[in-house]
DNA sequence: GTTGTGACGGGTC
DNA sequence: CGACCCGCCACAA
């Protein structure tokens, strides 16, 4: 296990614009920084990877701009990963190969 | 203060 | 389509 640390204010910014997404509506990690109006999807993403809060914040509805779900079930191709991505469809969100259709969202 | 890393994005090959 | 490179910001050592 990796020792936890207390969020910067700018992790908390990135969780309290996370924390507003509705279910069934995803969003990408540079919008998430264009309205947290600081840092870019690199920050965000290194925020999102440190989320103390995950069911709190629902950082499997933030994704990649180009559709594609991004680490945080990357690398776990185990069954685990495919259940996380029924939930998402669950909530409304379809995935066609492994993306999402952000086109619906317009992000 | 400097260096390296990362759940990213856009462009190029 | 996929693979590769560079740039971006925040954080840890």
């Amino acid at each position: 296990m990796k020792p936890d640390r207390s969020p910067t204010e700018f992790e908390t910014l990135v969780y309290q614009v996370v924390r507003r997404i509705p279910k069934g509506r995803v969003s990408t990690y540079g919008a998430v920084a264009k309205l947290a109006g600081r840092g870019t999807a690199r920050s965000v993403g290194s925020a999102l990877a440190r989320n103390p809060f995950a069911p709190e914040v629902p950082c499997h509805r933030v994704v990649r701009a180009d559709g594609s779900l991004g680490g945080f079930n990357g690398e776990t191709e185990g069954p685990e990963m495919v259940k996380k991505t029924r939930l998402l469809k669950s909530e409304g969100v379809e995935i066609q190969s492994g993306r999402i259709d952000l086109s619906r969202f317009g992000a």
